[in-house]
Parts: structure tokens; C-alpha cells; sequence
DNA sequence: ATTTTTGTTTAGTTGGGGCTAAACTGTGTC
DNA sequence: GACACAGTTTAGCCCCAACTAAACAAAAAT
């Protein structure tokens, strides 16, 4: 009784939406006209009119004035153009030599058009991988995510040694200096010291060595214990 | 003055009436209104409607009641997705294990998505090829294109020797059927025996042999003299 | 407990790109 | 020259997905 209404394909609009929700109701609560709105960059009464759209086709969930949360075929829905997007990232890098910070607009575009025959081919060609090229897990094809519980290295403890695991951000122009810095998944990293009141984040890369970098970007850093 | 309008996007709906009309006109003449129509598989009324716009901004000149041909600006836009469309098809069967009965359908989905500079870097990853999987020659970015003189199989001389150009259609079925009889761009053929009254044609394939294949397949072969 | 502010929703409009039904043209035939 | 017919165009409609302006709810401030 899940898939009562067929696979209709959905508009790309519906698939920008579906994503938007996605992301901002992932911890937790709802997500909020005019954070979606602000995310497409579209009007808000623009998505007032999609939201009636999408719970009339049963893709998500509306309390009115309160916002909205994605049904289980509308998660479904979005984690496979979730799937679609990092797959195409990681070819891109991996096969036609795109440079990490700016594989999101492209993949942006092209996760509409393709089908998913083209996705597996490409996952498959790349032996199935788990994360995109900033450490984001990759959904199976099923919807499965991996749901691992990462720390901002804003936050982390002081001496001990974390894995730089994922970099929350498709920013080019923040990417290309985190790049530069040698900030990238799978770098061991220490923080030494922090300032006070928002300060900037002293931390040592191995390898690497030390680095200085102010809290926003430390809050788009994600990491993992790593010893014991 | 070619470039007084801007590069403004244009639309999928655009895009896929263009790459009609130039095949339609390719032999010179007017693309027509039901013609066009039955190529992309809509009403005669919206093709009236899409040829209003068309002319407006530029790229077709329209003669009412006769038919349409592309302006300079129509053709280079034309040429730029055909350039799309072939490099994509030469790609998926090359890097992604696609057949050629295959492709046809998922790159006229990606043409529409992907940026020039993603077809630029396969043209590329592929060694700037210039013919794609079915021998149909591929447009340079500037817009040029071969046009070799080539005959049909149905109309070659018996006795001499041709090489197999290029494979005319796209329909999977019949694509299927042509790579089992080895009937693929770069065979060398010679017709031995034609039947009257539009039968069916007696060839030699080299390497190959003989084959038989009926007045139908025979018009979408098409061949090059080869020897002197 | 009102009032103000902020955020959301409804109402009404626009443009792209389809559609059907009806009017019109051009061509070929008697 | 008149007519029939095939093909083209216009008229009028629909849906999607955006927009602005205005009405409405909820939360914050007085």
C-alpha cells in the first residue's frame, strides 16, 4: 500500500524540492516555508503552491503555519536524487577530472536528466563507492544512507585525534581554500588551541602540520573519534 | 551583428525543435509544419505555436503555409546539441559499456542538462573523436561539420567495393539486428545481387561474408567508394 | 492583554508549452 | 473556374511553476 499512486517521473521542481526538504528537515523537525524558499531562492508563496502540490500527491506531510516533513515515499524520493547527485560528484572528479568545488552545479543539472541505469553504471564503474568526493555517504540504490555521528571540529576535544571525515559545504570559493589547506576527508587532525568568543581554531593536520582557521569554516569540518 | 541577442539558455523545448528542423532541412528545403510535428511527436497547432517564438527571437525564418529553415544563429545552436548528442552517445558506449541500440535515449535526456564544458572534457577523454557510435560525423565546438557525400547501400554499384560510413537510424530494433550481420561502420561491402522491383540485396562483407537484408535496412546504410 | 512584528497563506497574474476545435490556404481535380 | 482535400494557422483552453499584493496566524514585545 506504499507505492499505490506508479514511479510518475517527477518534475525537476519537484526534485529540487524533495531535496530541499530533505536537507533541512534532517534533524528532526520540520522544514519551514521560508527556509525552503530561501534555499531554491524562489518566493515563498512560490512554495506555499508546491507544498499543496506535494502533499496532494502524498510526497510529504503540511501543518499549516508549522512547515513540513517528507512522507516515507517522499524520503525515498529524494534520497535518490540524493544517490543521483554524489555519484555524478564523484564520477566527474574521479573520471573527467573535475575539480571538487565545482562538480555541484554540474551534478546539480544533470541528476534530472539521467536515468538510473546511467547512475549504477557509473557507481558500478567506480566499484560501488560509499562517499562523494566530500565525504558524504552515498545512498544505495534501495534508500539506505549510512548515519554516522559527526562533530563539528569546532566542537571537538582539545589533544585528541579525530578523522576529518566530511566537508559540509558545495561552496567553490570555501572549498578551494579548504583544499589548499590540506583540509580533506580522511586527514587526521588535533586541535591545540581555541579562542575565546567565536575565536579561530588552532589545529594540527597529519600530515600537515599546523593550521589556523576561523569557527564558520570549523563548523563545516565534520569529524570522528578516532583512538580509543 | 549575428550576436545581437545574448547567449541566453534556451529551453529543452527549443533545443529539441532545432536539432528537428536541421535534420528536416538538412536536404535543403523547408521543414514543415506536420513534419516537425510528427518528429517530435506533438500537434501540428503546437509547432505553429513553437515557430512563432522560434522567429521572434531569431533563430528559424518562417514562410506561412511553406515551412521553416534555420537562420545562422538556429543552425549554430542546432549544431551545438547534435555536437551534444553524438559526443554523449560515443561516450556512454565507450566509457560506460552502453550498446549502441541504447544510447540514443539517454543522451537525448543529458543533452539538454550538461554544460559545454562536460562535453568538451569527454571530446576529450575520448581523443576529440569525430564520429559516433552509428559513424555520424560529430560537430567541432566552433560549429563544423563534415558532410561526406555517401550512398546508400540500396543504390551502390554491384561489383565495387565500399566502406559502411554510417548507420542511419536510431531505432534500437533495427540496430540490434544490423550489429548481429556484423553490418557496422568500417565493414567494407560489395553488393553481388540485386532483386527487382525493391527486393532485397546480396552483399559480401569483409570480414564477414554473405549476407541478405531487405530494401529497408539497405536505404539507411550508408557507404564511400573505397577503391579507385 | 493588546499591539507589533514576522512568517505563511490566498488571490490573482504571467509565460512556456502543450492540447482540441474551427477557420483558413494552397494545390490538385473535374 | 469551382470544389474538395490535405495541411497550416488561429482561437481558446489547460497545467506547471514562478511572481506580487494583500490577508491572515503565531510569536514577541509592550
Amino acid at each position: 500500500m506504499s507505492a499505490l499512486l506508479a514511479d510518475v517521473p517527477l518534475s525537476r521542481s519537484v526534485e529540487d524540492y524533495l531535496k530541499a526538504i530533505y536537507h533541512l528537515s534532517s534533524q528532526g523537525g520540520f522544514a519551514t516555508t521560508s527556509d525552503i524558499a530561501s534555499m531554491l531562492m524562489v518566493a515563498p508563496p512560490s512554495v506555499s503552491g508546491m507544498i499543496r502540490r506535494l502533499s496532494d500527491t502524498g510526497l510529504i506531510e503540511h501543518v499549516p503555519y508549522r512547515g513540513v516533513q517528507l512522507t516515507n515515499q517522499g524520503r525515498l524520493a529524494a534520497l535518490r536524487m540524493i544517490r543521483r547527485h554524489r555519484v555524478l560528484e564523484l564520477y566527474l572528479t574521479e573520471r573527467l577530472d573535475y575539480d571538487w568545488d565545482g562538480v555541484h552545479e554540474e551534478a546539480e543539472r544533470m541528476e534530472h536528466a539521467v536515468s538510473d541505469e546511467l547512475i549504477d553504471r557509473m557507481a558500478r564503474a567506480l566499484g560501488n563507492p560509499r562517499y562523494d568526493p566530500h565525504g558524504a555517504p552515498i545512498p544505495t540504490p534501495a534508500g539506505e544512507i549510512e548515519e554516522a555521528v559527526l562533530i563539528p571540529l569546532a566542537d571537538i576535544d582539545p589533544g585528541l585525534t579525530y578523522e576529518l571525515r566530511q566537508v559540509d559545504t558545495e561552496d567553490p570559493a570555501r572549498l578551494r581554500y579548504l583544499a589548499e589547506q590540506g583540509l580533506v576527508p580522511g586527514k587526521a587532525v588535533t586541535v591545540t588551541g581555541r579562542q575565546p568568543f567565536n575565536g579561530p581554531v588552532t589545529l594540527t593536520l597529519q600530515p600537515g602540520g599546523e593550521r589556523v582557521i576561523g569557527r564558520e569554516l570549523a563548523l563545516l569540518l565534520l569529524c570522528r573519534r578516532t583512538d580509543v
